[in-house]
RNA sequence: GCGCCAGUAGCUCAGUCGGAUAGAGCAACGGCCUUCUAAGCCGUCGGCCGAGGGUUCGAAUCCUUCCUGGCGCGCCA
């Protein structure tokens, strides 16, 4: 990020004094290949056009003022059709080290969000079960995301919706009150598409505790209230419980019902109406979404009477705005896609721009042991649930197998390979570089060479070989590589990043002597050199919610 | 039929707002522990980036036509 800046900076004074602004496709970023320098930039090919000169003539006099402006730039090269490839002297990379240690947890952290009000809501799983694997995926991938846009500086905050209003809730009382009945010993005919999970029969179980019988001697619609609302409530609190050892915090629980209660989608489809956007036709109550790009218009009210789920999720979204949210993103199972352009269509009517709604399809899961899929439904009751999986694998694991696909991918879980501490579970591979440093100041402690409180230029100068550098260079990305997971609402780039930086460390652990260096001034370098790098992935692991253990 | 996503090494995947010779892990093969954790390191092998056409100084990346796979197209949720 200071390389990145620091060039850019030069070269946009460059233009200030040909009245000049950055041109909107000039980038900046590492080459592919060192021996292209640490930074390559096109800004003289993208550049030259509007001042009328040829890229490499440009390039070539930008390479003489740029080593004349700055002594931290060791070598600017002119090279192929016009790059201009920079090099740092090793002194302004060393900086990176006492930069990390004076901003330690910080380090990683970007104002790039500009405080913009932003909201994400995840899960948002019907409570008429446990969560499964595939929720867990979106838990991970929600949580991921809000704890790298806070760090990018957006103001963040976290959202269940809980759709607790319609016929799936109707179904869960239906199921509960069926086993319930049937518990004690009622002749029961099981009604179409129940839940028929072992889940439920517990719950009857659990119910019959707390009321015995005597929901037999209700009027039939009373005791299937009494089971609605129990069911549910105790699924939600079992939700609450599952994400919570998942280590996933919503700070809002936004009740669908609430919102019906309220009077907020009555009020919704008024306004609807009123502006001429909404419709009868048929008995039905339409919203004309195709004037605003759907395929066709939907209904909102059926001719039963009954709102659609579309029309709550329409008032819901006019409510997150009126909360005054820039943006709102919804993560959603990839099978919902065909939702998406009816739900920006609804945005739009709303009178928001297309992309205050961003939608973060998370692709299916398929849970495997051993190279075997493993069924799953929640309706069919055949299923591991996300607490089955968390117990037997360990949350970390769990997380981080979630964050090491993009979530536009399907994802192979494979219960026996995410428990095995090889390179196909990068988990440990990131952690154990923690540990290993960790249980080398945990030596050096022993030793009595504690790490110096400052890290000095003259302390760190020790630090200049080949390894030094691209240990040192790797660690300089980081705030690039979070602000970009934040950009590009991508947080598994970090876990991508983890693995690069876990594996430099181990070559240089490997190639570099710490404890036993030649002096005790590149003893303490060095220590601090490593330092930093824990910090950096410890910060990276709180990105992901994953554990920075100090032993393994 | 229409739409969304995917197709990159034997396998699992990065890279996709155009950049220089396409990356990583696993697998396979060969090395490295009397010295800070071998859950590690080093090396070798491995590619027509699904196929064709186009755009340009330059394409895995953009456009287009196909092929293959997954998913979705209700007054379901």
């Amino acid at each position: 990020m200071r390389a990145v800046t620091r060039l850019k900076s030069l070269l946009n004074a460059v233009l200030a004094e040909k009245g000049l602004d950055w041109p909107e496709k000039a980038n900046i970023e590492p080459p592919k290949d060192k021996k292209f320098g640490d930074l390559a930039t096109n800004f003289a090919m993208i550049a030259a056009k509007p001042l009328g000169l040829k890229p490499r003539e440009l390039a070539e006099s930008l390479q003489k003022s740029l080593l004349a402006k700055d002594p931290s730039l060791e070598k600017v090269e002119v090279a192929g059709p016009g790059f201009l490839n920079v090099t740092f002297s090793p002194a302004f990379w060393r900086e990176t080290v006492t930069e990390i240690l004076e901003q330690k947890e910080r380090y990683g952290t970007s104002g790039i969000g500009k405080g913009r009000k932003i909201q994400v809501e995840f899960v948002s799983a019907n409570p008429t079960g446990p969560l499964h694997i595939g929720h867990g995926r979106g838990a991970a991938v929600g949580d991921c995301l809000a704890r790298t846009l806070r760090a990018a500086g957006y103001d963040v905050s976290t959202e269940y919706y809980i759709n607790d209003a319609g016929r799936q809730m109707r179904l869960l009382g239906l199921s509960t009150w069926t086993r319930y009945q049937e518990l004690h010993g009622v002749a029961v005919t099981y009604p179409e598409d129940w839940y028929k999970g072992e889940y439920i029969i517990d719950l009857a179980k659990d119910l019959t505790a707390l009321h015995g019988k005597t929901l037999l001697d209700m009027p039939e619609a009373e005791a299937l209230a009494v089971c609605q609302s129990f069911s549910m409530n105790a699924i939600l609190e079992g939700i609450k419980k599952d994400l919570r050892d998942f280590r996933v915090e919503h700070e809002v629980w936004f009740s669908e019902k609430s919102l019906v209660e309220a009077g907020a989608v009555e009020r919704t489809l008024g306004d609807l109406k009123e502006r001429g956007l909404a419709y009868d036709k048929d008995g039905a109550l339409w919203f004309a979404t195709e004037q605003f790009g759907d395929d066709k218009d939907r209904v909102l009210r059926k001719s039963t009477g009954e709102l659609t789920y579309f029309a709550s999720d329409i008032a819901y979204h006019d409510d997150k705005f009126k909360r005054g949210f820039d943006v709102t993103v919804d993560i959603w199972g990839a099978d919902h896609h065909g939702y998406i352009p009816r739900m920006q269509a609804g945005v739009e009517a709303l009178g928001k721009s297309r992309d205050s709604l961003r939608v973060i399809l998370v692709q299916l899961v398929n849970l495997m042991r051993g190279g075997e899929q493993i069924a799953m439904s929640t309706r069919a009751g055949q299923f591991e649930t996300l607490a089955d999986v968390v117990a037997e694998v360990g949350v970390d694991a769990a997380r981080f197998m979630f964050m090491s696909r993009k979530s536009d991918s399907p994802l192979d879980f494979d219960l026996e390979l995410v428990k095995e501490k090889s390179m196909d579970n990068p988990v440990y591979y990131v952690q154990y570089a923690h540990a290993r440093i960790s249980s080398l100041f945990a030596k050096a402690a022993e030793r009595g060479t504690p790490l110096a409180a400052e890290a000095a230029p003259e302390t760190l100068a020790g630090l200049d070989t080949p390894e030094d550098l691209d240990l040192l260079r790797l660690l300089e990305q980081f705030p690039d590589v979070t602000a970009q997971a934040a950009q590009f609402f991508s947080p598994h780039a970090i876990s991508y990043y983890l693995r690069d930086l876990a594996g430099q460390l181990h070559r240089y652990y490997a190639a570099n002597p710490v404890l036993t260096a030649e002096t005790p001034g590149l003893i303490q370098a060095r220590m601090l050199l490593l330092k930093a790098v824990a910090v950096t992935l410890r910060n990276g692991l709180a990105l992901l919610g994953v554990e920075a253990p100090e032993k393994m």
